[in-house]
DNA sequence: TTAGCATATGCGCATATCCATATATGAGGT
DNA sequence: ACCTCATATATGGATATGCGCATATGCTAA
């Protein structure tokens, strides 16, 4: 687990987009994803299994729905980095519309 | 200033090993940080413009040499994924070598 | 000015990355 | 079985990245 790979997983913002928002939510599934970025199915799904099979992410069934949600077997610095990143009052404005588009299909 | 584009100067191993000795040094020279990592001169010059023209070093010429520093003007929350790699214990064994190899030239 | 060390950059090549499109797999409902 | 929604993957093309090698620039001293 070399840092460098680490952050290269981190190094495209629709991977940190996702990451950011499972982070926060605990858990999201593909659609979800895809909807509250704005971007297409294909490419939500090989950012997230790239984040899987590196370690990030970890998946889980739940039907017909597959839920990412952030490994607890990762190295303390890089959960560090993780929380720095969740808790940055200045990312928080970039990553705005995210939320809110996510937060819309959550109600309906 | 977007996270994706922070973490790709970080994407590197090169790039890594030059910031992290820079970091823990305060400013080291590119024929120090050359012989510190047993790279090639071109190869870490490179490296270490990449890292000034996005803004995490800055240079300053001290006569014929060139001296890197790690930029005070950074994010807060970037400066605390260098400060979190800096101070990790169990990164620190991974680049014993460049340090050693560093103050080795150093006491010469 | 010339020599020589320190640093930067131009070029060509190999490889990696990202994307859109189309298609494949998987699960649940009828 | 079929159909549909949810997710994954294969393919091909555009772009980006990293490297070695050679060369250019910058500085100092003589």
């Amino acid at each position: 687990m070399l840092p460098a790979q680490c952050f290269k997983m981190l190094s495209d913002e629709t991977r940190i987009r996702c990451l950011l928002l499972i982070a926060r939510e605990e858990g999201l599934c593909v659609s979800e994803l895809t909807q509250a970025l704005a971007e297409s199915q294909p490419k939500i799904s090989r950012h997230l299994a790239q984040l899987r099979q590196f370690g990030v992410l970890v998946d889980k069934r739940e039907g017909a729905r597959v839920r990412y949600s952030v490994s607890t077997e990762l190295p303390g610095w890089f959960k560090k980095v993780i929380n720095g990143l969740k808790e940055s009052n200045c990312l928080k404005a970039q990553y705005r519309e995210d939320i809110e588009r996510l937060h819309a299909i959550q109600q309906g």
